[in-house]
DNA sequence: AAGTCGGGGAG
DNA sequence: CTCCCAGACTT
C-alpha cells in the first residue's frame, strides 16, 4: 500500500475526539490552527474552548477590542498570534464581508496565516489539495524516508514542503493532512515513537538504520539573554481602605507587546534594596515613598525561549496618591504575562 | 539566513 | 536539565 493509504488507514482508526476536528468551519478551523501553533493541543484546547464560547463567530471575535482578546488568550504565549488573531478577524469582516477566503492563496493574506496555516485550512475546510508541512510532518517524513537535511534549513524547508507535496493523497487531501500530523503526534513521537506496532515498520528508513533517535535533524538553537527585572509594586490605602497600585502596558518591540505589568527597572545586574531606593524614582518619579520591602530574596527565573528573566518584586507603600493607580481588584482585568499573575495570586493584595 | 516571540509538559 | 509543541514574522 502506498505511504498516503496508509497514513489514511491508520487514521481512521486512532484519530481522537477533539473539539474542532468534526467541523469545516473555516472560523473554527482557522481559530484552531492560530492557537494550536507551537503549541500543545492539550495546552491550546481549553483556550479554544473559551474563545468559541466567548465569540462563536468571526463578527464577535472582529467587534471585540484588543484587550479583551489578549485577556482571554493570556497565559498561551506567542501574543503576537492574539493580536494577528483579532487583526485577520477585522480583515475577514471588513475586505471579506464576514466570509473567510475560500483558496490558500487567499488565506495566505490574512495576518498570522503562513503557509501551514493556509495550507490546513484550504485542505480542510475545502479540500484543496495543499500539503501541511508542521514539525510533526517533518518528524514523519524525515523517519520513514531518513532524510538529515535539517528541517530548519531553507534548502530543508523546500525539500521537506516538495516531499510532502509529493507523497500527499490530493483525493483524500483533509483527512490526509490531518492524518499525518495525527500520526507524527500519537505514534511516531518525538520521544519513544511506537515502532513496535507501526504500520510502516517494514519499510521506515529511520528504523531500519537505527537512526529514529536521530531524526529529523535540526540545526542548533539560538541561545539564551539573562535580564534583571525589578518590578516595583506601589501600594495607597486612602481612607476608606481601598487600595490602589498601578500597571503600565507595554509597547514597541520585544516581549510581552501590549500586555501589563507593574512599573519595571531593568538593570545590567541584580539590584539590591540600597539600589532600589536610590532608583525607583526612574519609573516612579512623583512618588513619595514611604517604606520599601523586599518580596522574594532569591530572583525568581522565569525562563522564555530566547530570554532569562531575573525578577524580584519590590512592594513599595506610599501615603499619598499617585499617578495612573488603578483599585487593586481591577488588576484582574488587565491581561498580564504569566510571571505578573503568578505574583498578583500569591501576593494577595 | 538568522533572530525573535511564551509557556508548559515529557523524559 | 533539554527538547519541542498542528509557525509566523522581522531584520
Amino acid at each position: 500500500m502506498s505511504f498516503s493509504g496508509k497514513i489514511l488507514d491508520w487514521y481512521h482508526i486512532n484519530k481522537r475526539s477533539l473539539p474542532w476536528r468534526d467541523s469545516t468551519e473555516p472560523y473554527k478551523i482557522w481559530l484552531s490552527e492560530i492557537i494550536l501553533q507551537q503549541t500543545r493541543v492539550a495546552q491550546g484546547t481549553p483556550y479554544y474552548l473559551r474563545f468559541i464560547e466567548t465569540f462563536p463567530t468571526v463578527d464577535d471575535l472582529a467587534n471585540a477590542n484588543e484587550e479583551q482578546v489578549l485577556k482571554l488568550w493570556q497565559g498561551l504565549g506567542y501574543y503576537s498570534r492574539a493580536r494577528n488573531l483579532h487583526a485577520a478577524a477585522k480583515m475577514v469582516v471588513d475586505d471579506h464581508g464576514g466570509k473567510f477566503p475560500e483558496s490558500y492563496q487567499q488565506l495566505l493574506t490574512l495576518k498570522g496565516v503562513g503557509d501551514y496555516t493556509a495550507s490546513a485550512i484550504s485542505s480542510i475546510c475545502f479540500n484543496e489539495p495543499q500539503a501541511v508541512v508542521d514539525g510533526n510532518v517533518y518528524r514523519v517524513l524525515a523517519r520513514y524516508y531518513g532524510i538529515n537535511t535539517p528541517i530548519n534549513s531553507t534548502e530543508g524547508i523546500k525539500y521537506f514542503k516538495s516531499l510532502a507535496e509529493k507523497v500527499m493523497d490530493p483525493d483524500h487531501i483533509r483527512d490526509y493532512n490531518q492524518g499525518i500530523m495525527e500520526f507524527g503526534a500519537i505514534q511516531c513521537s518525538p520521544k519513544k515513537p511506537l515502532c513496535l506496532h507501526c504500520p510502516f515498520s517494514d519499510s521506515c528508513v529511520a528504523l531500519q538504520k537505527g537512526l529514529v533517535d536521530q531524526l529529523p535533524v535540526k540545526l542548533k538553537k539560538t541561545k539564551v539573554r539573562n535580564r534583571y527585572f525589578n518590578y516595583l509594586i506601589p501600594i495607597y490605602k486612602d481612607t476608606s481602605g481601598n487600595q490602589f497600585t498601578r500597571l503600565n502596558q507595554r509597547i514597541g518591540k520585544g516581549i510581552w507587546q501590549n500586555l501589563w505589568e507593574f512599573p519595571l527597572l531593568e538593570s545590567k545586574n541584580a539590584l539590591e534594596i540600597d539600589d532600589i531606593t536610590i532608583r525607583y524614582k526612574e519609573v516612579l518619579d512623583t512618588l513619595q515613598s514611604v517604606e520599601i520591602l523586599e518580596y522574594n530574596e532569591n530572583a525568581i527565573v522565569h525562563k522564555l525561549s530566547h530570554q532569562h528573566l531575573h525578577t524580584r518584586f519590590w512592594i513599595i507603600y506610599t501615603d499619598t496618591k499617585f499617578e495612573n493607580q488603578i483599585p487593586v481588584e481591577k488588576i484582574t482585568e488587565f491581561p498580564v504575562p504569566v510571571l505578573i499573575a503568578d505574583f498578583i495570586k500569591a501576593f494577595k493584595f
